[in-house]
DNA sequence: GTCTATATTTCGATAGAC
DNA sequence: GTCTATCGAAATATAGAC
């Protein structure tokens, strides 16, 4: 009777509806916009009733946070790659790797936080001004580190990031286009690991990280 | 009674509120998403009833779509100046400082078709297909030409173009981001003329350019 | 061509039985 | 914790006088 497996405790199945709820909403929200997005879609991919949502998460707009919060801390997760390198073509380049990775992966976060950027970040403004400005402040260190050690060219390291981020995500949120492009297929396997190089070998190059 | 100057023609008057509304439509979009436009903000922001709008654009749709038709437009008028250039250096330096242009001027236009795209370009379908594919398809060309002609390194072509248009777009799409980033102030004349430069010397080396 | 008033639909959110 | 029914607000679009 309190075997885990068959009878969950109340904790367990709130973190699984939880889950659950916010996969649909992840996916709703990146083909819809928020404004786009209903409720009632977002239950209905989920399987649950409209009602359930609003038991789970307050308001839309609480959902929707959530959302946006995920892929936020997959990419700073993914940002160590780069603190740990030697140098620029080890660390940037680990860094490509791993934000092409995500957007082949997370297409959908990466539109989320995209969409909500472009409309002025009304959600996560204290996150732009808090740990994202922090993040790229010392990333931007890092970056000056290298250059006056004459591991690169001397670049603004801002441009450079913005670069980065543009670069690598606009596999994820111009992926549309990209396939459209692509004869209307998704890039194979080999098609992303030519981007990833592409990216690298441009971006490597274009700061004097590689010969 | 004829001087157009204090009686203007039907036509004029049509042309006259079209544009108006285009104007505030765009913004409304841009900031709000499709979805979260109401024909009243765009009113509103117009200075006309709602009845109005759609006395001149039948639905939202339609008057969307006008919106999105227009920047490609702005784009594709940029890219001449890619066409006559003797080598990249000069081609792709002077479609970056384009495009760089066009995302300070008409940073809305540049966020409504990246929301349109992002959402899977459900009403510019057949411009992804037709108008954009061929001229991928020529430009992607040319670059190959300056490549054979020993003028750039062998890059990918669609890659380099992807990088192209990421990289500049971000700067109107992503410019709440670079905005709080920069102090919460917009760039200046001279952050601009710095990120244009940037831009361009780590593309052009990038690709075997410049040395 | 302009504008007020309104029809109709759809949304976010909640009440309350189970 | 789940679900049906529903409320109240807000949206698109239109009717019809001027």
């Amino acid at each position: 009777m309190t075997d885990p497996a068959r009878q969950p405790r109340r904790l367990e199945i709130r973190q699984q509806n939880e889950t659950l709820i916010l996969q649909a909403a992840e996916k709703v929200f990146a083909e819809a916009g928020f404004g786009g997005a209903t409720m009632q879609l977002i239950a209905d991919l989920a399987g649950l009733p409209k009602a359930n949502l609003h038991y789970y998460f307050a308001t839309k707009e609480d959902l929707y946070r959530r959302v946006v919060q995920n892929i936020f801390e997959i990419w700073l997760n993914a940002a160590q790659s780069m603190d740990d390198a030697p140098g620029p073509v080890e660390g940037i380049g680990a860094y490509i790797d791993a934000k092409m990775d995500i957007s082949r992966r997370h297409p959908n976060g990466s539109k989320v936080w995209a969409s909500e950027v472009m409309h002025g970040a009304p959600v996560i403004q204290d996150y732009l001004e808090t740990t994202l400005r922090d993040w790229t402040t010392d990333r931007a260190a890092l970056i000056q580190r290298w250059i006056d050690a004459g591991q690169m060219r001397p670049v603004n390291p801002e441009h450079l990031l913005y670069m980065l981020w543009a670069t690598t995500q606009h596999y994820a949120d111009f992926g549309h286009q990209i396939e459209t492009l692509n004869g209307g297929k998704p890039l194979s396997d080999a098609q992303w690991r030519e981007a990833k190089d592409q990216v690298k070998s441009m971006i490597l190059r274009g700061i004097g990280a590689l010969p």
